[in-house]
DNA sequence: CCCTGCCATAAGGACAGCTACTGCCATGAT
DNA sequence: ATCATGGCAGTAGCTGTCCTTATGGCAGGG
């Protein structure tokens, strides 16, 4: 008893006043509409129509109930639009480039509870360097890319950021400072230095760059984080790493903050000459919370 | 699909982070509660939750759908607190003592349609005179009495008022004044007069002691209005009666306002030692409306 | 007085939904 | 590796609800 579809046909019979217009309002027969509004009294152990002989009015209590009645309609009705609404958000494939430290370390959180949230969007990604996912971008080739420093223009949405760290051999003389010191980045660019770029461009001679100074003794010049480190561990020089790039095992090294921190952003934007996609959509709003 | 109860389970299974919970939460088996809410997301045509293999969790559509399914399922709930809130008020008697006139012009009409808002109240209604109901209120042998002019310390429900009207032999010196002429209460009793009680103590002669006046030439007293006027009619005197008590056919007759206006004023009042039942309670309310 | 419109009831049948059971998968412990 | 556990999905069969067809009753209007 008390299907949703007696409830249409309890306001219908309170619109039209008669339980056989309201049955053929709903697609009922007469008799089951019959049936179904004494059954709905009975369960709920009260008159709601009182039957006279030309219509069927609603009781007091009966008033009282098709009014709650209809909200709960309302309510089941939004839940229906509710539905359509989404509907093109449900399916659909996102592909993003990103590289790869941020991947693992901001992304892949966010894409596992992104795929708890739209089962049914595909999500692929891209290990690239940093300026191939502006290449991508504009290609069009990726829905989302994650770029360094976003200009403004681009309304990006921030995944993470992390500092620029100075990283020494633990013998070196800068080395040797308190334990909470800071060393300046005009200081660390004089030193014999091992020029690591993780594969992107912002690094350490960007960053030199961009304040004006530069490097003047670059020893090595490696792709990956991790043969910096050794190399600097052996006293080859200094080095300038994001913090995420740090290496878990520090032995030999001495990690020193900027006394100007200098950090980098990371955002996820969209491609500059299509909007995005419903799915897309969806992943940026999620990533706002 | 998509029965009330499939509802109660989309929340549980949103509370309790699990399906296998849910179930037992509203007393189903796991293997009923699957199958219903595949049913469920197979009708409307989308995945609300995602099965992990230790959890049961929401998408983001669904946590859309489960706000509004509680929404819903708040107004049945509403729905059965009205119910049964108004229980009380669905069965009882009524028992209301009034005097003829007023029984067939105010009240029926009006418990023709209380009849039909409350089916399960007996309403008893006894004709009597005016203080007959005083005494029947005092005793508290009926629920509800109709009274003249009510004291304004018994909140009273007012059901209606009419006016006192002078009738005269329509050849009568008084009566030959223009159509909407009016007539002194003070020229009135001065003439021979036919003194109409209705059964009732509010007549002619309280109103004229109430403004200091006596009748000075009582022709008649009769206790029917309907003989009074056949006694105006062959001109033994004039008379004063209530505006609802007037003939249709008034042939013979002139039918004048007075001076200054005297009406009476009917009005429902419980009885003065308990409160109302439910059933008055609700009679009372839909009369003020 | 019959006819019409509306509601209630009876009997029968169809389908939805529940139960019991099995299988599958992933996790976590031994 | 292996096994135990906990949760979900699938299947077969049955129970019960609800619908349909058909019929009867009741009151009002031509």
């Amino acid at each position: 008893m008390m299907n949703l579809m007696h409830w249409r046909l309890l306001v219908a019979v309170a619109d039209h006043g008669s339980i056989t217009a309201a049955a053929e309002r709903v697609g009922m027969t007469q008799s089951a509409a019959s049936q179904a509004m004494a059954g709905m009294e009975a369960t709920l152990g009260a008159q709601l129509f009182t039957r006279e002989p030309r219509k069927t009015l609603p009781t007091a209590l009966g008033l009282s109930v098709i009014e709650q009645a209809r909200v709960m309609l309302g309510a089941l009705q939004a839940i229906r639009s509710t539905v359509d609404e989404a509907r093109p958000m449900l399916r659909g494939t996102i592909r993003i480039a990103s590289f790869p430290r941020v991947l693992a370390t901001f992304l892949t959180p966010a894409l596992q509870r992104f795929a708890q949230l739209y089962p049914g969007i595909e999500v692929t990604t891209l290990d690239v360097t940093d300026n191939e996912v502006l290449t991508l971008l504009d290609t069009g080739l990726i829905d989302l890319g994650v770029v360094l420093n976003p200009a403004p223009e681009r309304n990006a949405t921030v995944l993470g950021r992390d500092l620029w760290m100075a990283v020494l051999p633990a013998n070196h003389a800068l080395a040797q400072r308190p334990a909470d010191a800071c060393v300046s980045l005009e200081e660390l660019l004089e030193q014999p230095f091992v020029l690591a770029t993780g594969g992107c461009t912002a690094n350490a001679r960007s960053l030199g760059a961009a304040a004006g100074l530069t490097l003047r003794d670059i020893r090595v010049e490696v792709r990956e984080w991790n043969s910096a480190f050794s190399l600097v561990r052996e006293g080859v020089g200094v080095t300038l790493v994001p913090e995420m790039a740090l290496p878990i095992q520090r032995k030999g090294l001495r990690v020193m903050a900027l006394k100007m921190p200098l950090h980098r952003e990371f955002a996820l934007v969209g491609t500059p000459n299509r909007p995005p996609s419903a799915a897309a959509r969806a992943l940026l709003e999620m990533l706002a919370d």
